[in-house]
RNA sequence: GGGCGUUUAGCUCAGUUGGCUAGAGCGCUUCCCUUACAAGGAAGAUGUCGGGGGUUCGAGUCCCUCAACGCCCA
């Protein structure tokens, strides 16, 4: 117990309070024998990128309400924290802080060390240097996060922490991995792919997005093989012409009926393509008439497989066309218009063909613009390409019906908060159009735990991959040889290839139930956290995280991860725009958490109802500020009077205090069932206005007494009310002002209040509208006293209250108290139909 | 083009099954150094509850429709 403070601050409580509750191990996860007895978070891992953004704060204080909550109802919480440093924002951060790029050509260097600026032009590094690079910079970022979330006062168990390339989560991932290939949920397969040009990688459905961009459509003439003319057809890609494999129209589209089933020739390069029908075909746009290229865009690839067209692809991994002439271009004229953009990148191709095509009369009018969306990588800044490689998928139901009808069933059975997010999921999960893209072409990350046999001829045999023993998990393939293989037989034929690629972040962060629960670390605690109870997170995510996370459960564990997912809202700025980096409109917390306090920040992130998006208000932080300054002031008052010692509840006998309590027993009950359902934000709102109810109104209604102006009996009642309603009070705001209610609490208790239980109802019988009258009278002499320009402290000489027969004993019950808090000689009541008040004031006093 | 959400005081938002004379905080105005609190307290003004139609004794609340904004998907 600490004494209690001549003047009451906020300054500096959270220093002391964070590291006590370290030292105290107050949010230290105690395993229990019971699932029942235990709530388990899946707390989001965040994406360590050096700052941190409002939105962190925002959701994150929301769940830690949530687990306080939790734990003072006697739960044992598994609150963990991750971060997640696996992945492509981590080499991006790295290559831009250190002005370094992986090259995995290039040796490792064990002395390398990148130079305090970054210079003009990246420095090639090995992969392995590249890696400790990122391990570097991760450690320091998380350092930063760790002391943020820290003054945040979030209540998680920080011996709990992982990371998303941490051992365990690499050993999790890989099991998983390879029990899904075991299965069949993961397989590889040689097929197009989005791929992003700069990242040199290849990008999942879910990575991508449709942006708007300027383009402009070509009319370009294909020659009819019978020479009886020309089909235009109008592309915004002309570049594309040489990858040409057919031309389409739509089956019902009769401008074009009789084409179909006939070949033309392509503009330029001559080449001989059929002419076929399908239903993808937009008759309206354009001519009716598209030319289907491998590939200019996810509808080719569609067209593709399904019409069993050639691959003529000619745009390779570094976004450039093949240098080599490809073989179907055979005519001298074709070779040469090919050699002007052979080498050069889209936009050079683009140009190129442009000008052949004006030479030789093939296009036809100017180029037309429009604005059209073109598909990109989320993190990218050129348009995604579509390149043959071979990579590995996990089944999602993107291409099996039933599976799709499975995760749509699973979406129902998870309780969503609020539950219209629901309908996200299931957009998504109905508009998948492939599986589940696992693998990238990068170097930081969990390696795939693959390697492949070497044939006579040196040719890997990817129909048969070497797996990892499980036991020796996490391996590196690139390092590590295959069981029954050793190192010496690496790139030899007859012996081993190690897997290249590695897998994407979400492949990782889809197991964060499995990794922090320890499912390859610890069975038997496993068993009592999964499935867990709660998946907070954000919108934006519900299709990558959310989503991936359901499917890895389902095959491993065929259940879903958890019970429950809540879903936090954006945040705005004040012009009602969504607060993003690339809008340049963000704030930073530690700023806030100096001129505020954690507590503040807390309360406007707590006021954001679930799953509503929410302006950023200081305005908001301020009123947050106050009510923690004024739980301390009160705290003091009410200690002041009452004492720190636990008074007796029975002593309460006055139906003033009766009453009072009755009304904190429905806030109790408010605010518990709130809670209970995740709302946090109705919990507080119940809470504090009852809370100021309680300052202004009964403390002013009861203190006079409480100071024992009339006698020790009546006195005791008010303390006793006073401090039980404070202890109630102070545990009900303890979930969204941690650090102000520790503080208070820690005057009279010694224990932490939020190792302390969550209020119940007493139910000591008070009747809780009985003060309603009284205060309004109270209010009314306030009134008068304001308008008069008087102080409220200024005396009455004489009260009468016009009031409704039914109010007369209620009103006599506060009959006294009323009479001190208005410093009011006489009250007289009389009956009216209305509720009215006569007053007259003390002559003015002399000055 | 489809889906979801939002629209209540100048601003940010409550308003749970239809019963409201529509609330809170901020901001604004006035007053008060009152021994818990001047980083405070007391009080005041402000609304065709997005538009239109309907159900009902009664609609901010239910139904239809339109509009604006936001997000997601195509």
């Amino acid at each position: 117990m600490s004494t209690i403070p001549e003047r009451p601050s906020l300054d500096g409580i959270e220093a002391v309070w964070a590291a006590r509750w370290d030292e105290d191990g107050t949010y230290r996860f105690t395993p229990s024998a019971h699932r029942d007895d235990v709530f388990a978070i899946d707390t989001p891992p965040p994406t360590v990128s050096g700052s941190i953004h409002m939105g962190t704060i925002f959701g994150y204080t929301q769940t830690d309400a949530i687990a306080r909550y939790q734990r003072m109802t006697g739960k044992s919480v598994f609150y963990p924290i991750g971060w997640d440093d696996n992945g492509l924002a981590t080499e991006r951060r790295v290559q831009n802080f250190y002005g370094v790029r992986c090259d995995p050509t290039v040796p490792y260097d064990p002395d390398f060390e990148p130079p305090a600026e970054p210079p003009e032009r990246d420095i090639p590094v090995s992969r392995p240097n590249f890696i400790a690079l990122c391990e570097r910079l991760t450690a320091d970022d998380e350092r930063v996060f760790e002391d943020i979330f820290r003054r945040l006062g979030l209540s998680v168990d920080w011996t709990l922490l992982y990371t998303t390339v941490g051992e365990v989560s690499r050993r999790t991932s890989q099991l998983a991995f390879l029990h899904n290939l075991d299965r069949g949920d993961a397989y590889s397969a040689e097929a197009p792919t989005m791929w992003d040009i700069d990242d040199r990688t290849a990008v999942a459905q879910a990575e991508m997005e449709d942006r708007e961009r300027p383009g402009a459509y070509h009319a370009l003439a294909f020659h009819r093989s019978d020479g009886s003319g020309d089909v235009v057809v109008d592309t915004t890609r002309p570049e594309l012409v040489p990858s040409c494999v057919a031309l389409v129209a739509h089956p019902d589209d009769e401008r074009h009926a009789a084409l179909v089933g006939t070949t033309v020739t392509t503009p330029l390069f001559g080449v001989e393509v059929p002419v076929v029908a399908h239903r993808l075909a937009e008759p309206d746009k354009g001519t009716g008439v598209a030319m289907i290229c491998t590939f200019g865009d996810t509808t080719d690839v569609t067209w593709w497989r399904e019409l069993q067209l050639p691959t003529r692809a000619l745009i390779g991994r570094d976004g450039r066309f093949a240098r080599e002439c490809p073989d179907w271009i055979t005519s001298d004229g074709a070779r040469s218009a090919y050699a002007a953009m052979a080498g050069g990148t889209v936009k050079q191709g683009q140009r190129a063909i442009v000008e052949a095509l004006v030479a030789s009369g093939e296009l036809l009018g100017e180029p037309r613009p429009l604005t059209h969306p073109v598909k990109f990588y989320e993190r990218g800044s050129r348009p995604l390409e579509i390149v043959t490689s071979r990579q590995w998928y996990i089944a999602n139901g993107g291409r099996d019906q039933s599976l799709r009808d499975t995760f749509v069933e699973r979406g129902r059975q998870l309780a969503w908060h609020p539950p219209h997010m629901r309908h996200r999921y299931d957009d998504w999960v109905g508009g998948l159009n492939g599986d589940w893209l696992i693998s990238r072409q990068r170097f930081f990350g969990v390696p795939i735990p693959l390697w492949y046999r070497l044939d006579d001829g040196g040719e890997p045999q990817y129909d048969s991959p070497l797996q990892a023993d499980p036991g020796a998990l996490p391996i590196d393939p690139s390092t590590d040889a295959p069981p029954g293989y050793d190192e010496s037989q690496r790139h030899q034929p007859g012996g081993f290839v190690g897997e290249a690629d590695i897998m994407d972040t979400w492949a990782t962060s889809s197991l964060t139930p499995q990794i922090a629960a320890g499912w390859t670390e610890d069975q038997d605690r496993f068993a009592t956290l999964f499935p867990m109870d709660l998946r907070p997170q954000g919108p934006e995510i519900i299709r990558t995280w959310l989503f991936s996370t359901v499917v890895r459960a389902h095959f491993e564990h065929d259940s879903l991860p958890w019970a429950h997912t809540a879903i936090n809202g954006w945040i705005l700025d004040p012009d009602r725009k969504k607060m993003s980096k690339s809008k340049g409109n963000v704030v930073t917390p530690a700023g806030l958490f100096d001129q505020y306090g954690s507590d503040a920040v807390r309360y406007w992130a707590a006021s954001g109802r679930p799953g509503v998006d929410t302006a950023f208000s200081e305005d908001q932080m301020k009123v947050g500020r106050r009510l923690a300054i004024k739980l301390l002031n009160v705290t003091k008052f009410v200690l002041g009077l009452a004492g720190t010692d636990e008074t007796d509840i029975d002593d309460v006998t006055d139906a003033v205090d009766l009453a009072m309590l009755a009304r904190l027993d429905e806030v109790v009950a408010e605010a518990s069932q709130a809670f209970a359902g995740f709302d946090y934000a109705r919990a507080l709102e119940r809470t504090e206005t009852f809370f100021w109810w309680f300052c202004d109104d009964y403390v002013e209604l009861v203190k006079g007494r409480a100071y024992a102006s009339r006698g020790e009996a009546a006195a005791a009642s008010a303390r006793a009310a006073l401090q039980h309603a404070l202890d109630a009070l102070t545990r009900l705001l303890a979930p969204v002002l941690p650090y102000a209610t520790e503080e208070a609490w820690s005057w009279w208790h010694d224990v932490s209040v939020h190792s302390s239980s969550w209020p119940v109802p007493i139910g000591r019988g008070g009747e809780a509208r009985m003060l309603d009258a009284a205060v309004d009278v109270l209010g009314r002499v306030r009134r008068a006293k304001t308008e008069a320009k008087r102080s409220q402290r200024s005396g009455v000489v004489r009260l009468v209250v016009d009031a409704p027969d039914e109010l007369h004993e209620r009103l006599a019950v506060a009959r006294d108290d009323l009479a001190e808090a208005g410093s009011i000689k006489a009250i007289e009541v009389r009956s009216a139909p209305a509720l009215s008040i006569e007053i007259e004031l003390d002559a003015e006093p002399a000055s």
